[in-house]
DNA sequence: TATGAATATGAAAACGATTTCATTCGTTTC
DNA sequence: GAAACGAATGAAATCGTTTTCATATTCATA
C-alpha cells in the first residue's frame, strides 16, 4: 500500500510537495508536479482517507436517518439523498432506526465519534432534548419530519396543506362519513396531515368521530386489518384518508376481495404517489411529494452548515403538496374495463 | 471535543491506560479503571473514529453496491444487509452505480482509499479484469450477482432453477408460445434465468423464438411497452416470463387497461415476490428469493475476509428459490371478484 | 532471600496525511 | 547594490488513537 511518503523517495522530494501537488496547492514547479503524477500514477497511490480525516477534522460522509428502507418513500429519499451527497463528494451511511429511541441515540454517537460531518434526520425518535446535545458535535438537519423545538435548518412539505386538500377533495365528493388513517403516533409529519384533515372537514362543518380513526397503519397489512375494522362499525364510514399509499393499497386490496366496490362503496385516498398507485384497480388518488427537491435541498442546506459550522440556526424550508386524482375516488368515469 | 488527552490529564494518567480501558485490555487495576470511566464519563469523551481507523487501519464500514434502491429487490437488500452488518459493528456505505460502469470503479476507489474494509456487490457493471485489481486493498464479496471469472466469495441464489420453475409452471399450464423479458444485457444473473428458462422449453419439446425476447425491461414502464409489442406481433404469445414484478405488474396494469384478460389471454409470471404481487388483480405468480439469508451470509463472509485477509477464495454459496402460485397464471379459481 | 513471573503503569513511536514555519534562490525596485 | 518580495521547497509539528517497549511493583517459589 503505497503512502506520500513513497511517492515522496520516489520523486526525491518532500511529502510537502506531493500533499502541494495532490491539493492542488499554488508554488509547485511545473516540472516537479510531473513527476509527482507520474510517481504516484506508478505506485497506484491514492490518499488514505483515515489520514486525511484525522487530519482535516472531516470525513466527507454524511448519516441518514430513516425507520426502514423498504418504504418506498424513504427510498426514494435515499436515493435522491445519495445522489446529491454525491455531487458534493460526500458519502451516505444509512441508519435505519426500525422506529427504536434506543436505536436512533445509539446511531447519533456517530455524529460525536466524528465518524459522520452531519446528519439529516428524516424521522424521529426521541424527543428533541435528548438529541439536542449532539449539536456540538456537527450539525443536524430535519428533512421530511420536524420538531417545532428544534432550533435547525428544516426541509419539509407542507403537511398540513397535503392532510387538507386530500380530504377536501373527498368532501367535494360528497362524503361526510369520512375516517382517518395514519402512522406513527410520535411523528409530527402525521399530526399536521391530521390537522388539515380536520381543517377541511370544519369548513365543510362535518364534524370528526374519533371511532372513525386509525392512527397505528404503516404497512399493507395494517391496511387490510383497518378497512376490516372500518366495516365492522355500526355507521360504516364511506370514503378514507390514509397517511401512505400502501396502506390505502391494502384497504382496497382487502376491499376488492371481499366484494366492495372502490370509490362507490368506500372512497379512498392514499399519501406519497408511489407507482403502486398505477398498479392497483382501480388505481389510487394521492398526493405527490416532491421527495427529489427536498433530498437536494437538505443536502444543500448541510453541507453548508458544515462549511460554515454554524449549526443553531432555525431555517424553514417548505415545499408545496400536489393532490393526484385517481380512480379511487372519483368512480366510474376511469374505470373504464372493469366488470 | 474531549481527546484521550483530556481524559488521561484529569485522571493524572497515562494516554495508554486510559486506552487500555477504552479498550478493555488486561493490566488495569480496579481503582484506575473506575477513575477512568468516570473522567470520561464527565467529560462526555467517546474515541475519535478517524484517529482508530488510521491507527488500527480498520474503518468498520462495508460498501454495498447496487444500481439502484428504488427498485424493491434492492430496498429488501440494502435493509437487511445493513441490519446484519450493525450487529456486526458495521456502518453501511451506499453506492448506487445507476448501471453505470464508469460510476461503479469510481466508487471501488473507496476500497482503495481505505475508506471502507469491503465491498458488497450486488449488481456488476464493469468485466471481472478492471475490478479484479482492487482486490489487493480489501474484499470483494458478489452477493446476487455473480461471475464465473471472479475468484471471490459469492453469494447467490440458483436463478438457472428460478428461471426453470416458473417457464416449467407456465408449460405445465399447457402455454407453448411463452415470451422471455427481464433487464440487465451484462447481468449474469438474467443470462443464468435465460438458460433455466430454456431449458424447461427443451423438456417440453417447445422452440423458443427470438421475437419473444425483450432484454431491456426493467421498471413499469417498461412492461406496459413491452405488452404493446407483443401484441402487436402477428403470433402473439400466451404467457410470458419476466424477470421482476415491478415489470409483471406494468405488462397487467397494460393489459388490463386495453381490456385484455389475464391469464386467459395472457398468463404473466414475475419475479421477487414483492409486495405489489399481492396488490394487483390478478395476484402475481412469482418467484421467491430469499434475499434476507443471502444478505446475512454476504455480510457473514465477508466480515471474516476482513479478518482473515484471504481475499481471493473462491467460495459459492447457494440458496434456493421458490415458486409461488397466485391468479396471473392460473385463472379462474382465484378470480373470486373479478367481473 | 534471591529469582522469576505476573501485574500495573508510562514514554515514545507509530498510523498517513496536511500545515506551519523556515530557508533558499531569483527577480524586482529604489 | 542593498532591500524587499515572490516562488519553490523541506523539516517538523500536528490530528487522536493504539501499541511496543521499558520500568516498577507485587507476589509466589525455591
Amino acid at each position: 500500500m503505497a503512502t506520500i511518503e513513497d511517492v515522496a523517495k520516489l520523486t526525491g522530494l518532500s511529502r510537502t510537495t506531493v500533499s502541494r501537488v495532490i491539493n492542488n496547492h499554488p508554488y509547485v514547479s511545473e516540472e516537479k508536479r510531473k513527476l509527482v503524477l507520474e510517481a504516484m500514477e506508478k505506485l497506484g497511490y491514492v490518499p488514505n482517507s483515515s489520514a486525511r480525516s484525522l487530519r482535516n477534522q472531516k470525513t466527507s460522509i454524511l448519516a441518514l436517518f430513516i425507520p426502514r428502507i423498504t418504504n418506498p418513500f424513504f427510498s426514494e429519499l435515499v436515493e435522491a439523498t445519495e445522489i446529491a451527497a454525491a455531487e458534493y463528494g460526500y458519502q451516505l451511511i444509512i441508519c435505519q432506526t426500525r422506529y427504536s429511541p434506543e436505536k436512533e441515540l445509539n446511531y447519533m454517537n456517530l455524529l460525536k465519534m466524528k465518524q459522520v460531518d452531519g446528519v439529516i434526520l428524516a424521522s424521529i425518535q426521541n424527543e428533541w432534548k435528548k438529541l439536542k446535545p449532539f449539536l456540538q458535535y456537527g450539525p443536524i438537519v430535519l428533512c421530511n419530519e420536524f420538531d417545532d423545538r428544534a432550533n435547525v435548518p428544516t426541509v419539509r412539505l407542507d403537511q398540513v396543506y397535503g392532510g387538507y386538500i386530500a380530504t377536501k377533495h373527498l368532501l367535494e365528493q360528497g362524503h361526510t362519513k369520512i375516517a382517518y388513517c395514519s402512522g406513527g403516533y410520535r411523528s409530527n409529519v402525521a399530526k399536521s396531515r391530521e390537522i388539515g384533515f380536520k381543517k377541511a372537514l370544519a369548513e365543510y362543518k362535518v364534524p370528526f368521530h374519533e371511532q372513525y380513526a386509525f392512527r397505528d397503519a404503516f404497512h399493507i397489512a395494517d391496511g387490510k386489518r383497518v378497512f376490516q375494522k372500518m366495516m365492522a362499525l355500526s355507521e360504516r364510514p364511506t370514503a378514507v384518508f390514509t397517511g401512505s399509499d400502501e396502506v390505502a393499497a391494502g384497504i382496497i386490496s382487502e376491499a376488492v376481495k371481499c366484494g366492495y366496490r372502490i370509490p362507490e362503496d368506500l372512497a379512498v385516498v392514499g399519501f406519497d404517489n408511489q407507482a403502486i398507485t398505477e398498479l392497483t384497480n382501480p388505481t389510487i388518488t394521492t398526493v405527490h411529494q416532491p421527495v427529489k427537491q427536498m433530498a437536494q435541498k437538505a443536502v444543500d442546506v448541510i453541507v453548508e452548515k458544515i462549511q460554515t459550522k454554524k449549526y443553531e440556526t432555525k431555517e424553514i424550508y417548505e415545499f408545496p403538496l400536489q393532490l393526484i386524482v385517481r380512480a379511487s375516488t372519483i368512480g366510474s368515469k376511469l374505470h373504464q374495463y372493469e366488470a
